[in-house]
DNA sequence: CACCCGTGGCC
DNA sequence: TGGCCAAGGGT
């Protein structure tokens, strides 16, 4: 795949945003954040929490300075408020396992709390600009369609999708970070889930997907519902506790009186196994971050 | 492996 | 209008 990959680098040489987190002053620190920020976040929603973020915490030793709920409540409503908590963990262990230095060790990396797979090969390519298989949904989605003539990737990552991807990037490190970030770019603006704009692809010479028509995709999953799950209740508690400066008695909140009492119950429950919230030693029955 | 975990915007 | 989607990770 030697040519549509050199396609999509001049494509990106033209078109690639100019974010942040890409500039060359950008440090591994901030680059790691960005990609736990954009965990299943959209770029829009990211950009100016990251940038409050950094100018707050420009390195693992400040945020690790800081308490996990200031972290929680700085995530604000970014989603998965899990993320906060671990990148609070992940400055915690960078700062006391590695001085304060964001491991450049792809395994090393991969072992921090909220860094899997993915993140972990991103951090390799982007802060440290050594060759990795960076694998998100937009490279899977990319050469889904491009070699395989597929309309979307398989449900999880396969053995044979991470064989092809590594054949796909190239040899040369700075060559296999940039084609990473390109091919990321590419799914994000071009080649997108819904509406992919096939006329102004750099690819679409070789791509066996719209060879074949753009035939469409099989059924996926059918999503839970989202109005009245234990989601939605962890986060309108979680919405009360970041908002408060003192502890809330969430289980008799006025704002949580349509949620019933045992699945009330069990979302706090839930939120204090999980490390989220915690039960306040100020006063009987009360919570805080 | 299947399932759970937030949030907001778009067509 | 509501189902779908967005640079996944953990259990």
């Amino acid at each position: 795949m030697g040519a549509p990959v050199d396609a999509i680098l001049a494509w990106f040489a033209r078109e690639g945003r100019a974010l942040p987190w890409r500039e060359s002053g950008a440090s591994p620190w901030g680059i790691l954040v960005s990609e736990v920020m954009l965990q299943q976040t959209p770029v829009s929603r990211v950009l100016p929490l990251w940038t409050a973020w950094m100018e707050r915490w420009p390195t693992p030793g400040a945020l690790a300075g800081a308490t996990q709920a200031d972290a929680v409540r700085a995530w604000g409503r970014l989603g998965y408020p899990r993320r906060a908590q671990r990148l609070w963990e992940c400055a915690v262990a960078i700062e006391e396992r590695f001085s304060g230095r964001v491991p450049s060790d792809q395994a090393t990396l991969r072992d921090l709390p909220g860094i899997g797979e993915y993140t972990a090969a991103a951090v390799v390519a982007f802060a440290f600009g050594r060759r990795a298989v960076v694998l998100d949904t937009n490279v899977r989605r990319v050469l889904a369609r491009i070699v395989a003539g597929t309309a979307a990737p398989a449900p999880h990552l396969t053995g044979a999708e991470r064989a092809l991807a590594a054949e796909v990037v190239p040899l040369d490190s700075a060559t296999a970070a940039t084609w990473n970030v390109a091919a990321m770019e590419l799914g994000a603006l071009v080649c997108t889930s819904r509406a992919p704009r096939c006329d102004a692809c750099p690819a679409s010479k070789w791509c066996r997907w719209l060879a074949q028509g753009r035939p469409v995709a099989a059924s996926r999953r059918v999503a839970s519902p989202w109005a009245g799950s234990d989601r939605q209740v962890r986060g309108r508690i979680l919405a009360l506790l970041r908002a408060a400066s003192s502890p809330i008695n969430v289980a008799g909140s006025s704002s949580l009186q349509d949620v019933e009492p045992g699945q009330l119950d069990r979302c706090i429950e839930g939120l204090v196994s999980d490390g989220l919230i915690h039960v306040s030693s100020a006063e009987r029955g009360t919570h805080e971050l």
